[in-house]
DNA sequence: CGTTGATCCTGGGCGC
DNA sequence: TGCGCCCAGGATCAAC
């Protein structure tokens, strides 16, 4: 579910409200969702501070007094910050329309597998449906986190994110469709199904095309295509097509501004063609056949 | 080593 | 209304 810019948004959202805040206590639902040694240690969590709230690719990163919580939202996760003295009653609400859920806060469910209780009486709570997320607790050195880390690629938005980097990474793998490198969390970290599709678009670039088969030029327009489609959807506040919602409950607006993902049989907003959806390395692929030829 | 496909889950939508 | 099937913002791991 969420990608780069999802995360983003969630963490600037925590930013604000979570900093400085000590954990006063701590629920774990589906053990499952934990790695394997962390389910045990979460209660050392207990009295820490939260310090800071970071990101590496879809990655959250919480940092706390004597340990880092590492959180991964898989495809249905969703971080929210419950303050029970907002007067939002909570629950489930269904847009009848669109069926995201409106409801600014939920209260804890049966999909809810963190619940961290703050000190100002507000609650951090994950609920994830499909329990494809991940939660891991690491010691707070730094060489923990960059062991952890260490298979992810560039990361957007920071110096790490040159051409030449960039290139040397792509010209490894000639012979796989370019969609697929784009969604390989090694190469560049925090790009997913959606801003893969919009990058190509935005570069002109046909997802299947094999990355050999590629000129330096296109790949040039895919490393500046990249920026352009995440930096939107952070400044868009996030997609949200099914499941997504900020720390506040809030919906994001991206949907509205994407070009191709989602909208096949739609015309194109370039030249009208209508967007073609096809399956590219198992998943959804959405393109426009005139402005993205192989 | 690079690449493909199956697999982990739940819920919503659609056709019958 | 109900059942079966397909689909979904992800990532890992076995097998070629």
């Amino acid at each position: 579910m969420p990608e780069l810019p999802e995360v983003e948004t969630i963490r600037r959202g925590l930013e604000n409200r979570i900093i400085g805040r000590e954990i006063v206590d701590l629920r774990c639902g589906d053990p499952k969702i934990f790695q394997a040694q962390t389910l045990q240690r979460m209660e050392t969590l207990n009295g820490e501070r939260i310090l800071d709230v970071g990101r590496r690719g879809k990655y959250l990163v919480i940092r706390l007094d004597s340990h880092r919580l590492i959180i991964h939202l898989g495809m249905t996760g969703q971080i929210t910050v419950n303050d029970p003295s907002s007067g939002d009653p909570g629950g489930f609400l269904r847009h009848p329309v669109t069926g995201l859920q409106r409801a600014r806060q939920h209260p804890p469910d049966r999909h809810t597998h963190l619940q961290l209780l703050l000190d100002d009486g507000r609650t951090l709570m994950l609920r994830d449906p499909r329990k494809f997320g991940k939660v891991v607790l690491l010691g707070h050195g730094q060489p923990e986190a960059d062991l952890f880390f260490s298979h992810l690629g560039i990361e957007p938005f920071t110096e790490d994110y040159r051409l030449e980097s960039f290139l040397l990474r792509l010209d490894r793998r000639s012979k796989t469709p370019i969609k697929a490198v784009l969604l390989d969390q090694s190469f560049v970290a925090g790009v997913g199904n959606i801003y893969a599709d919009e990058a190509l678009f935005e570069a002109s670039v046909h997802p299947r095309r094999r990355v050999g088969a590629l000129g330096r030029a296109g790949k040039k327009r895919l490393f500046e295509a990249i920026p352009v489609v995440l930096g939107r959807g952070i400044e868009f506040g996030g997609t949200s097509l099914r499941d997504y919602i900020d720390s506040d409950g809030r919906s994001g607006r991206n949907q509205d501004e994407l070009n191709v993902y989602g909208r096949y049989g739609q015309p194109c907003r370039r030249c009208g063609t209508a967007i073609r959806k096809i399956v590219v390395s198992q998943r959804g692929t959405h393109f426009c056949p005139n402005c993205q030829r192989r």
